[in-house]
DNA sequence: GCTAATCGGAGTATAATCCTCCGCTTACTG
DNA sequence: CAGTAAGCGGAGGATTATACTCCGATTAGC
């Protein structure tokens, strides 16, 4: 593959991330290509349906996140601080993506993504819970769901980077609610 | 008033809320008059243009939203529990909608429900501070927000009612996270 | 019954979005 | 440093969604 075309590629990816995480939904084909700063034409030689594009979006994202996340899990110190890390570093990665693609992960047949970002979670909260810092009644379930909502724009009009700032602060608030004991507020 | 204008401007009103909460955004006119049961001409007698829509659709939905929580907080018998009903019947409520015509409410005409909104909230956050419940560093913001997250569609093609039983799940732990003691989960 | 208010929705105008196509540009190769 | 195949951009036509009007049919209220 060209070098021009891989960084095509990527910024396609994540011109799309953006937009998702803005609108809220899906965003026009015409909208992603300008944001991209490619023509529209490059869009659909790489993404040649909507299918194919949000496809590799979740996958762009749920790599990206799960790597980050393995990371923060083999050098926390403890379940509560790999928990928040996860949370947070789940907003910045753009995992809020993912409600987007829904309805693609029943019958996905991509491959082992999944089953690795299951795994990375429920091993954290496991750990969480066994350290005792985690609610047992409270579920990786609630984890990820937190993480999506968190991710979803608030109001119509906000700028971006205070959507993120209100994402992290609401994150907080959750992860105390999951956890015995207060979280530290964290810087990100 | 003639009573057949008056119930198909409530059901315009009740056909609004719903989409705009199932959507996530703003609803065409089309689907809003559709889903009424009314048609489209009926819309636009009614509400000429889609600020005068929106800004009903806002009234209706504080109007009963402040209602019912003036009523909780007055039987309820701490701080804690009139904030947990507050922000359970907030969402049956639709305050969720809220959301969506955030640019108007700046410089918005209407009457004095923002003040009685706010007023309501705070003194609730207020009373759920002093009883000792709440953390202190929490604010009748963080309330409002969790709320309004809490109404957002979580994910595309999730039926309405598992949206709506999430959203209460949420609000629990966003609870937990408010306040220092578990909350009770509430059935309603 | 009468009538003025209200309704419904077919139908046109407008705008957004989709997608193809092809002449131009650029990264790689020898 | 040419040669060339891969890649790029974006004009523009097709398609679809949305906005909005208009008027004959209907109905509430007297």
């Amino acid at each position: 593959m060209r070098a021009d075309a891989q960084r095509n590629r990527e910024r396609l990816l994540d011109a799309a991330v953006e937009l998702i995480l803005e609108v809220g939904g899906e965003p026009s084909r015409d909208a992603i290509a300008s944001r991209a700063g490619v023509g529209i034409g490059t869009l659909y030689r790489h993404f040649p349906d909507q299918q194919s594009l949000l496809k590799a979006v979740a996958l762009h994202v749920l790599d990206r996140t799960i790597t980050a996340g393995e990371g923060a899990l083999a050098d926390s110190a403890s379940g509560g601080e790999a928990l928040r890390r996860y949370m947070h570093l789940a907003i910045d990665h753009g995992l809020g993506v993912i409600n987007i693609i829904y309805p693609l992960i029943e019958h996905a047949d991509w491959p082992d993504q999944r089953a690795r970002a299951a795994s990375l979670l429920l091993t954290i909260v496991d750990r969480a819970q066994s350290d005792g810092v985690m609610r047992p009644d409270a579920t990786a379930t609630d984890v990820g769901f937190a993480v999506i909502r968190a991710c979803r724009p608030l109001a119509v009009g906000l700028p971006p980077d205070e959507e993120r700032a209100l994402a992290h602060r609401h994150v907080d608030i959750c992860l105390d609610g999951l956890t015995d004991t207060p979280s530290t507020p964290s810087s990100g």
